[in-house]
RNA sequence: CGGGGCGUGGCGCAGCCUGGUAGCGCACCUGCUUUGGGAGCAGGGAGUCGAAGGUUCAAAUCCUUUCGCCCCGACCA
């Protein structure tokens, strides 16, 4: 391939709009351009990179077993309906009429038109198991799209779904599918961590997180030496559960003037903020409910909403606020308040402490579970913390961030209930499917092993997802000896299967190094005046540094050989 | 949706406070020189200053409205 040829406008400087180094990467290095607010255009070389991320996972799935299909984008209201999550899904689903005035969605994710298919078409349990994926153009309508393709609103997703008769199948298509989940991270060359997570809106009983470790991420997942991983909003917290009590002195109101954070009111009243109880107002679809943590720990609404077995869980509005507690934002308090108090588990090991008081600028001192008020219950609401007891072994965690990638869902009868996709089974009845469904962001997949490999002067590809494997300088000279050297070890590489890019352009050499840094080619092929003077070509690793003067005879092999090293197959 | 910020040649920005000629760097075109880490000189093309109203002799600049985009919070591959 010749670049002289080739749509790959490179910038020297940073976008203004783009805040993550994949994003200002992919931008400078003329893989992807932007159309409108998450919405992107793929580049050529960008497309070259994605299509092997797709190439992978198509090859894994195939391997589990899976049979690729590709479904609509666009999709009739009435099948939402059926599922329920017409009215539950939200904004975030796009919904239009067409000319006759139906109504329609961009499809987020194909739960309904999968199932849908599969009922008119599997009727019997010789049919089963089956898992059927596609890759294809996603569109959620996010509240606010960022970090480039890591969060568009019109994404590349590969979604499989499977249908199998009983659990114990289902239970072995998602083990087949978490291995092969684990296959396709690996041949990325990303380092990456399963972990289980909460199911969120697809629903099902329960799901794991693929996550590759990154900064930049926007999950932080709770890790253990004995192999335990969760992402923090799913990691159970087991902690001693014995009610610690003291010799309180009785309860006593503080007037706390315009002191309204944990810091403000621990500091005046002379106290840690782990001895005072913080109360958040949520609201929900089961009502308004007040949860009371210690004052250094994070609230979980993930956990706020399992334990109700609510569907939403969203900090209350300012006017909530004051009509539970008859107080400014606050002073809020489970003394005395207008809502269930639910307390986290964490709260045993305080025999006392401060907290609202329900009234504007007051706080009471010495407060006693149980004594002073009742809890509706207790229960483990808060998020994980570096340091917190791991649920399987009990030593203490690690917490790390992380990219979403990919996450699997044992889903059961959820969707083949509602939508009626049963099936005979061999005693003839008739029972529901049960499902499993199975999400990798491509793109994101893309995005995030650029996260994972860069430095100051672009990104690294590993080898596999590299857009070219080996990038060929031919640098000017008068006899124009570079080019000609340069077609030859072109064909050559091309023909001993390396997809090579070959910097013809009429550019001086710092121009082409900078861009060949930028675009992250694994191998570098320099050929210049002096080293042809010697009958040899340079060669750099793009990850290391490390350079190699190999005899132009020699060339072609070392490198098709370097390259099929790290194939990853 | 709440909070903050930005819209000025393709990209990155200055100019706006204190109205009066639209400017800089990169990129682009032509020519000459240069050629191992983002060259130099000369010449050139390209902007209804996001849009619409208003104030004014005069608006990129002041006022109003509106659209778009980015960043911080709640959702997710």
């Amino acid at each position: 391939m010749q670049y002289s040829k080739l749509l790959l406008p490179t910038l020297k400087e940073d976008p203004a709009e783009a805040e993550v180094v994949s994003h200002k990467l992919m931008f400078r290095s003329g893989l992807i351009r932007k159309l409108a607010a998450g919405i992107y255009t793929w580049m050529p070389a960008g497309l070259r990179s994605l299509r092997k991320v797709e190439q992978i996972v198509r090859e894994e799935m195939d391997r589990a077993g899976a049979q690729e299909v590709l479904m609509p984008a666009v999709q009739p209201a009435e099948l939402w309906e059926e599922s329920g999550r017409w009215d539950y899904y939200g904004k975030e689903l796009l919904r239009f009429r067409d000319r006759h005035g139906r109504e329609c969605c961009m499809g987020p994710t194909h739960e309904e038109v999968i199932t849908d298919l599969v009922r008119r078409e599997v009727h019997s349990y010789r049919q089963m198991p089956i898992n059927l994926y596609q890759i294809q153009t996603k569109f959620r309508d996010e509240i606010r799209p960022r970090f480039g393709v890591m969060r568009g609103r019109e994404f590349i997703m590969k979604d499989a779904y499977s249908f199998d008769t009983d659990e114990a199948g289902a239970e072995d298509s998602y083990r087949k599918m978490h291995e092969a989940y684990t296959r396709i991270f690996e041949r990325c060359g990303l380092n990456f961590v399963a972990v289980e997570a909460d199911s969120g809106a697809i629903g099902g009983s329960f799901s794991h997180e693929f996550m590759v470790l990154a900064e930049s991420g926007e999950d932080d997942i709770a890790a253990c030496t004995c192999g335990y991983g969760a992402n923090t909003e799913k990691a159970e917290i087991k902690i001693a559960s014995e009610q610690v009590t003291g010799d309180a002195p009785p309860m006593e109101k503080v007037m706390t003037p315009e002191q309204r954070t944990i810091e403000e009111v621990s500091a005046f009243m002379g106290v840690t903020p782990n001895e005072v109880a913080k109360t958040l107002i949520f609201e929900t679809d089961k009502g308004t409910v007040a949860i009371c943590l210690r004052g250094d720990h994070e609230a979980n609404p993930a956990k706020v909403k399992n334990m109700l077995g609510a569907n939403t869980a969203e900090l209350a509005e300012e006017a909530t606020v004051r009509e539970v507690t008859g107080a400014p934002v606050g002073f809020a308090g489970p003394a005395g308040i207008g809502c269930p108090v639910y307390l986290d588990n964490a709260l045993k090991g305080v025999a006392s402490f401060v907290s609202g008081a329900n009234e504007a600028d007051a706080h009471y001192k010495n407060m006693v579970v149980g004594r002073d008020f009742t809890p509706a219950g207790w229960a483990d609401l808060r998020m994980m913390e570096k340091g917190d007891p791991c649920p399987r072994c009990g030593e203490p965690v690690d917490v790390k961030r992380g990219i979403e990638v990919g996450h699997i869902f044992k889903l059961g009868v959820k969707y083949s209930e509602a939508m009626k996709a049963n099936f005979l089974d061999r005693d003839g009845k008739e029972k529901p499917c049960v499902m499993g469904c199975y999400g990798i962001g491509v793109g994101r997949t893309m995005a995030a092993a650029i996260e994972q490999n860069y430095d100051d002067n672009g990104i690294i590809w590993p080898v596999p997802l590299a857009p070219w494997e080996v990038v060929i300088l031919p640098l000017m000279d008068k006899e124009g000896r570079t080019d000609a050297e340069a077609a030859k070890l072109c064909e050559a590489l091309e023909k001993a299967g390396i997809e090579v890019l070959v910097d013809d352009r009429d550019e001086r050499p710092g121009v082409k190094f900078k861009d060949a840094d930028l675009l992250g080619i694994p191998l570098r092929i320099t050929l210049g005046a002096r080293g042809l003077a010697e009958g040899i070509a340079e060669l750099k690793e793009r990850a290391s540094g490390d350079e190699h003067k190999i005899a132009l005879d020699e060339t072609v092999k070392w490198a098709t050989d370097w390259v099929l090293e790290r194939r990853i197959l």
